[in-house]
DNA sequence: GTCTATATTACGATAGAC
DNA sequence: GTCTATCGTAATATAGAC
């Protein structure tokens, strides 16, 4: 059944399933073959019981994917509930909030990949398409505040500069692997958040 | 049929289908309902012939997928062989690259749409991301030498700022539609490549 | 909670007439 | 070049035993 063992202590997880591991399990399932292109036998093999077991512990295949993407949005909308996110100067909160999507990003990979996957075939997915729109939006008034005060260059449409910060940010899920930092794999959270905000704020240029 | 007319004189396009028209109609479905979410059905809806029609152009789904990312990544790979690609300064070539890969992309947006979303299911698919990945390569080697010229900061690793200069680029097809640039749209082809070579190279603030 | 068995629908692809 | 009819498979989901 792929479970995780304990680890510092911790009982080891039961060895029946949740609605919440067996999402776990689906996602990455999702993730791996596509929403679409996953069958509820292919994630009764992953999950390692049978289809008609799957269906005692959710309604269906759009279920999972719903509480994937409410579990995504539930972690980008936090960030904007905190405090350095709605107080100060907009360019620093922007700043601030740049850098804490990106970690909320990598801390919940999995699902806010699935999140920015989903294009809108079913209720769910236009829900969830809908949802993003409105946190971009938010960011969006961010940065243009900042430009009205001056700190944000006004040359680029702000429209515009925040589709590219957040084209920077969601590409992260193309290829972070949270298999430990260093030379092979990838960097840490911070270090990631720390590149895009300098390469996003102060360009590539040296 | 969903013709396109004539327009200025060109002489309208033929009743019948060839493997290109359909292709165009079938793109425009796969990035609606995503690739595995369309079904022949839906594509003989689209095309305004039936299901056995389509066989008697293509040899089935699949072969139109591998159609639409053979014209996008001829087009991406035709940019690495511009002459400004490969004389001059390594900083001044990737600021070519840059500019002219999203110009491609916007004058290519269905095909490159599809190239950017595909994952690796089928042998298509999986050729697909390997000659991403090439592309990529080149890129960021070019990068690579722009750092060592002292052009690009260092602080930020090369292959970071690659995938977040990537990143950047390709999320272009998340918003950008050709319907004429002004007010409520998008904006040109040129003001784009001219924002995110500006965003990237000097970054967002003023 | 999990299983086997199955109902029902949808899918990709082909056969053969016109 | 397009059609109707259909084959074989695979999909989502349910029924009912244990």
């Amino acid at each position: 059944m792929d479970n995780v063992d304990s680890i510092g202590g911790m009982p080891a997880k039961r060895d029946t399933y949740t609605p919440d591991s067996l999402l776990k399990v689906a996602v990455e399932v999702f993730i791996e073959r596509g929403y679409d292109g996953t069958s509820m036998e292919h994630l009764s093999q992953a999950a390692g019981i049978s289809k008609s077991s799957i269906y005692h512990h959710v309604r269906g295949k759009e279920e999972l994917l719903r509480r994937a993407i409410s579990r995504a949005l539930n972690g980008l909308f936090g960030v904007l509930d905190e405090p350095r996110a709605r107080e100060g100067r907009a360019v620093d909160r922007l700043e601030h909030v740049t850098r804490r999507t990106v970690e909320v990003l990598m801390a919940e990979l999995p699902y806010v990949t699935l999140l920015l996957r989903v294009r809108g075939n079913t209720d769910t997915e236009r829900w969830a398409v809908a949802r993003r729109r409105e946190f971009d939006q938010r960011v969006s008034e961010l940065l243009k505040q900042a430009a009205a005060d001056g700190d944000i260059r006004s040359d680029v449409d702000a429209r515009l500069a925040t589709r590219l910060l957040f084209g920077m940010i969601n590409s992260i899920v193309e290829w972070y692997r949270p298999g430990r930092a260093g030379r092979g794999g990838s960097a840490t959270s911070d270090e990631v958040a720390e590149a895009v905000v300098r390469t996003a704020f102060a360009g590539l240029r040296s």
